[in-house]
DNA sequence: TATATTACTAACCAACCAGTCATTAAATCG
DNA sequence: CGATTTAATGACTGGTTGGTTAGTAATATA
């Protein structure tokens, strides 16, 4: 553990290459374990094996760090979904449940839904990062859904609504859904835990029942 | 602005009555604004209007100031509505979305309900307070919409339901309102900004009709 | 092997902060 | 008024951290 121990001497390795990949794998993981200001630059270092100045070699400051770390984990996975979309054959309510379901899994359930908790957790004191945030990934992902809606209305299948307060109403409980998972969901006794998928649907079917035509 | 100014004069005022109060008040205040770990304790006591070595005579602890603010400004409010649940006279639809609108109107709307905020951004970080804030505030909570789905249950309105996951779906786009309030919501355009009762009554809505026997 | 290049490191800096304590002064009382 | 009590202060401590940089060592080249 100290840098006399002959096993692990000095290693002073040139992997130019894999250093940035590296970098945002242990930023991703301490970042959504800690949250953004608690997370020491030197602790993400440490973790990718190597020393803090490396780290400002590859990013030249913690706030362009997370930038790439949401590029590179958060982006891509939340509007992926928008071809299939645009296929999709069944109804509208079907729709909706699928494309949640879709989210949870694909997004939701993996490590890097800490990212958008961590997020809301601190965008009042870190602004820039907030608005950042948003234009990149909460905006494509409401024009998914703003779609989805919207084909709803277009096929005759759901009744006329205020399209933007849908919108939330489909966002909430997913939101709530990682808000919690990475909160007060691990200070709970197991015996309480939500099942993600079971709410996720009854939520969706809520939904499509509550705006049918019928 | 400094110590010479004569209009400034060092008024060592002897308040021992006031002093918790004003304290608290301004804990709040920086705490909902900032969070619990960037908030300075010394900004705490300069906004109270005493030095910090005051503020650490009236409470032994960052934390322990903590969990007076929200002796003080939570738990009160998020599980007054006991009484008034048990008499309440119509149909448990009606219930439910009445608690949900009463519970915005007396907490989520106000200032305080950024300590929920604070509290499922920094549980990680601070495990004590989250579990305090579980057992003093969230279990309360729940008792009471678990007793009022069962009244619902028990009058034969609602069918044979998963109480605890109902429970949540009562429970998420109140949290997420809190949520986006304090994190998104200031850095969006104010014309993308969500009507809150709005939203509530839509969700309690589309819940009593899924809930609905018929 | 000698030289040049550069990925990498460790020590450092300036700024920050929760909590302590010796000191000060406002109130109270004899 | 003088003595005592105690509310209030602010300098101080020990610890932390984002970012910098002078220097080191691994590789490439000749």
């Amino acid at each position: 553990m100290n840098t006399i121990d002959p096993i692990t001497p000095h290693k002073r390795e040139r992997r130019k290459q894999d250093r940035p990949g590296e970098l945002l794998e242990a930023a991703l993981d301490l970042f959504v374990e800690k949250g953004f200001a608690a997370t020491r630059v030197e602790e993400v270092a440490m973790r990718a094996g190597v020393s803090k100045g490396t780290l400002f070699l590859y990013f030249p400051s913690k706030e362009d760090l997370f930038k790439a770390v949401v590029r590179e984990n958060v982006v891509g996975p939340v509007t992926q979904g928008a071809v299939e979309v645009a296929q999709f054959q069944g109804s509208t309510g079907e729709l909706l449940e699928w494309m949640m379901l879709q989210w949870w899994h694909r997004y939701g359930a993996t490590k890097a839904s800490g990212i958008s908790k961590l997020v809301m957790s601190e965008a009042s004191n870190f602004p820039d990062l907030a608005l950042f945030f948003r234009n990149e990934v909460i905006e494509p992902a409401h024009a998914l859904v703003r779609n989805a809606l919207q084909r709803g209305m277009d096929r005759g299948e759901f009744r006329a609504m205020n399209i933007d307060l849908t919108l939330h109403s489909v966002m909430a409980p997913l939101l709530f859904l990682v808000m919690w998972k990475h909160s007060m969901g691990p200070c709970c006794p197991s015996h309480e835990q939500i099942d993600p998928e079971a709410f996720i649907s009854q939520h969706a079917r809520l939904m499509a029942r509550g705006l049918s035509q019928a």
